[in-house]
DNA sequence: AAAAGAAATTGACACTATATCAACTTCTTT
DNA sequence: AAAGAAGTTGATATAGTGTCAATTTCTTTT
């Protein structure tokens, strides 16, 4: 029979599954990633040990997996404005404001991106994830190196567009897992700044 | 008494540490960081398992640190060598030498790297190793940074020279752990080539 | 050269965490 | 109300780490 809503059982299923991502969310945060265990988790969301892996067969992998997905949706929209430009001023604008944005939400987000570091190195999975998202970046840089070239606004020589969006994106990571660490005490402004320079210089005539 | 060169049981000693040493080789290139045990090590060894914890006590850690450590140290020599430069023309003959023979290592010990990269995602200590390492390549860049502001030959504006050096190591450091991890089909001079040239328009004029 | 002591080896053990599963409870359908 | 499906549960198998008391091997002392 067709009663969704009313399904006692899912119901009730949901309501463990929710209860024990938000455990989750407290833990991973509070203990990172590798000193947080199912157990803990399963304990503080007050269900049994094995329901964690009935609904996430994954185990901590997966529970982590979701979590960090919404913060990474957060970050996902800068790369999903498209833009254009039509010279090197317009670039250095666009460029700046594009790295204080990426910069200011990984200040938003710290706590979470230090356990997401953490659980990066150690989970197949998660840097699986990391490493689209990158993709998704760089592809979407590398558009905007490709127009720039066409509009002939840039300096002659071998430049693979790659590679030259690695120089943003990849500089911007570095400092992004800086803050979320806490490696670094410079401010993102300084930080933003330098790079878009380095960047537009090094690529605009 | 002082026989050092003699001592029955200093020798033993030192050949169990040798032999966990090599077993220690072989094993992590053939498994990997996590997938290689201490027991496995040990039986390879030829040793009781506890041995490795009498001459090891970091245990996995401390045997991998030890091999690795040879490694870098070929890394270290590109850092080492001090270089002055009087123009722009210069710089990029330069930089593009160095992040060639930088990306010439990587290939080299691609397989050694790959175990690396792994255990700098699961270890602690690891990971401080090549911080440490990093901080090394930056400062040696950020003097030359300087050295390039003071002669004038820079471009004008807020440079932060940390931040300058890491456009170039971050992305080269980017490059050389896809060459490791065989996650690029470009070749090193195309990578060299658009690196250095991104980093030398970007900081000169 | 025998006894005492120091150095190195050893594998059993305690500990911790993961993932699985058979028994169980709760709810739905027949 | 019987059958069956969905979800829960903790005991269990498994696998790795790090520790330690017992043991062997070699050196020093008496």
């Amino acid at each position: 029979m067709e009663r969704e809503q009313t399904d006692k059982r899912k119901m009730r299923g949901e309501s463990s599954k929710s209860k024990i991502i938000e455990a989750g969310k407290t833990l991973f945060l509070e203990n990172g990633y590798k000193d947080t265990t199912i157990s803990m988790i399963s304990k503080q969301a007050k269900t049994g040990y094995g329901t964690a892996y009935t609904h996430f067969p994954g185990g901590k992998e997966e529970i982590f997996f979701i979590i960090i997905d919404e913060i990474l949706k957060e970050f996902y929209q800068i790369a999903s404005v498209a833009y254009h430009v039509n010279s090197k001023e317009d670039s250095l604008i666009l460029t700046r404001g594009n790295i204080e944005m990426f910069l200011k939400l990984a200040i938003k987000h710290q706590q979470a991106l230090k356990v997401f570091h953490e659980a990066i190195g150690v989970s197949h999975i998660i840097n699986e994830k990391w490493e689209e998202f990158i993709e998704k970046f760089i592809k979407r840089i590398s558009i905007n190196i490709q127009q720039a070239m066409d509009k002939g606004l840039t300096h002659h020589g071998d430049f693979d567009p790659e590679v030259v969006a690695g120089v943003l994106f990849y500089t911007g990571e570095k400092y992004m897992w800086k803050i979320a660490l806490n490696k670094t005490d410079k401010d993102y402004r300084t930080i933003s700044e330098s790079l878009a320079q380095m960047y537009v210089n090094g690529l605009y005539k």
